[in-house]
RNA sequence: GUGGUUGUAGCUCAAUUGGUUAGAGCGCCGGACUGUGGCUCCGGAGGUUGCGGGUUCAAUUCCCGUCAGCCACCCCA
């Protein structure tokens, strides 16, 4: 047994780079439709720009080591630092509102699973520099019309959205106070997957009272835009939701209400998020979060030195490419070239050479057979390869001064003068493609 | 990092309460088929049964360890 890849790591073969690859090229040109301009930075930079963020704790779950200069430096394991030391780098001379995305491979030392490994791709979209819902509503309009080119519905992909503006807001009402939200945060966080018993106990040695802890388990079970209004009714802040019905209002006007639902359980782990906060998952609930992110209106300031309001979102190609093979999403498999040459005899083999370049030349992508095999064993090639159209090239052609141009999915063929393959590949029946989408 | 569970050709899976040479389909290579492909038929290559140790006359099967996958926890930047 050869080695392997390391745990949590990947080895793309062809028919799964063309599953990455239209990934990447779907998250482009979605991106590219909202006007953001993709940039990037390096994959590897100084530690502490990840543990001034989080803390010292976060290096065991990073990849670092010493360089030979002596830096401390880390594999990335997100973008948002980076991403601040860009933007605060030239704030002031970039016009705002900022839209920019990334692609970038990040790093993280964890125990893999399902959708978790510990290399992934990750695309992150942030609009910087505009504080109001609309902004809100691109960003979330931008990662579901990412679900919308991949072919999934409403039916098959959910945004949850909720606003930490709200939940502070509610919870405050219930009795919680300003220190104990991070906690009521946490808790809020784990509501579906930790058992109410436990959760209650946690909040309890926080110090919490019965009344307060009810209060956190009624605004996590807050679902659908009624029933946070009739939450808000008792609330003595009833404005704090502003901006979120202003966000969904927004999405509704541009025709994606029908993927959101209002889910006050949503919190995400992050301490940095200030306002709107959102995943997307598939409805079925069956795979991890496909993609989550929020308005963090403070990080700016405290990673690059820059006040700016921001928001962003980070969408992994993990889960999705999970997610679009299990609903026969998956692009069909590529034609390897349009079209095949195949030489009859050893001394048709130049000349086929020859019109292979050609054609290499005109950009179509060709192949032929290079050891040379009988006919029907390279017209078999030919199709395996899914070439729309093969030429033969044989000594009583050659002898015409012609070659023949065969279409391989419609059983025809025609001679065609040697000196005219070109035009006739051009003019003729359409070189079939399989490939179906994005081609 | 903790606990649980599963590891058999490239892939999907078999192998009778432990039994002799570990099989099949798909895929791959070749032949039937040296100027016409997808089908069919025939043949071939490909396995230290994840790895290591133990029990036994005998281990793919039972036990231990280890590595890897999966699930939960942790974490989710």
């Amino acid at each position: 047994m050869p080695s392997q890849a390391l745990p949590g790591f990947r080895d793309f073969y062809p028919d799964e780079l063309e599953l990455r690859a239209h990934i990447f090229r779907t998250w482009r040109e979605v991106a590219r439709r909202y006007g953001f301009e993709e940039y990037d930075g390096p994959p590897l930079e100084p530690l502490d720009i990840y543990t001034a963020k989080s803390g010292a704790e976060i290096v065991g779950q990073l990849y670092t080591f010493t360089d030979k200069g002596g830096r401390e430096v880390a594999l990335r394991p997100e973008m948002t630092p980076t991403f601040a030391r860009m933007v605060a780098a030239r704030a002031n001379g970039l016009r705002k509102p900022i839209r920019w995305f990334s692609m970038p491979q990040l790093f993280r030392y964890e125990r893999q699973q399902r959708g978790r490994l510990r290399e992934h791709f990750q695309l992150n979209c942030d609009l910087v520099g505009e504080p109001g819902p609309l902004a809100d509503a691109e960003v979330i309009a931008l990662a579901i019309d990412v679900m919308r080119a991949f072919g999934l519905t409403e039916h098959e992909v959910r945004a949850r959205v909720s606003d930490r503006r709200v939940l502070r807001s509610l919870l405050t009402a219930a009795g919680v106070s300003e220190a104990q939200l991070g906690d009521a945060y946490q808790a809020i966080d784990k509501a579906e997957r930790s058992r109410a018993p436990e959760l209650a106990a946690q909040l309890h040695a926080a110090g919490l009272g019965d009344a307060a802890i009810e209060g956190v388990f009624a605004v996590a079970a807050i679902r659908g835009r009624p029933a946070l209004e009739a939450a808000l009714a008792d609330s003595p802040d009833g404005g704090a939701a502003a901006p979120l019905f202003a966000t969904l209002d927004a999405l509704d006007a541009m025709g994606l209400g029908a993927y959101i639902d209002v889910d006050l359980s949503i919190v995400r782990g992050l301490a940095y998020y200030t306002g709107t906060v959102f995943e997307l998952f598939d409805a079925g609930r069956t795979l991890r979060a496909i993609c989550g992110g929020g308005r963090y209106d403070g990080l700016l300031l405290a990673l690059g030195g820059v006040d700016l309001p921001a928001l962003g979102f980070g969408m992994g190609d993990v889960v999705l490419a999970e997610l679009l093979k299990d609903r026969g999403l998956a692009p069909a498999p590529a034609a390897n070239v349009d079209v095949f040459v195949a030489a009859v005899t050893p001394e048709d083999v130049p000349h086929a050479l020859a019109v292979a370049h050609e054609l290499r030349d005109a950009g179509i992508a060709c192949e032929f057979a290079l050891g040379g095999q009988p006919l029907g064993r390279q017209l078999k090639l030919a199709d395996a390869r899914g070439a729309g159209r093969a030429i033969v090239i044989g000594p009583d052609d050659r002898a015409r001064g012609e070659v023949v141009v065969r279409d391989l999915a419609g059983k025809t063929q025609a001679p065609v003068r040697r000196d005219a393959v070109l035009t006739a590949l051009a003019s003729g029946a359409a070189v079939a493609h399989t490939r179906s989408g994005d081609g």
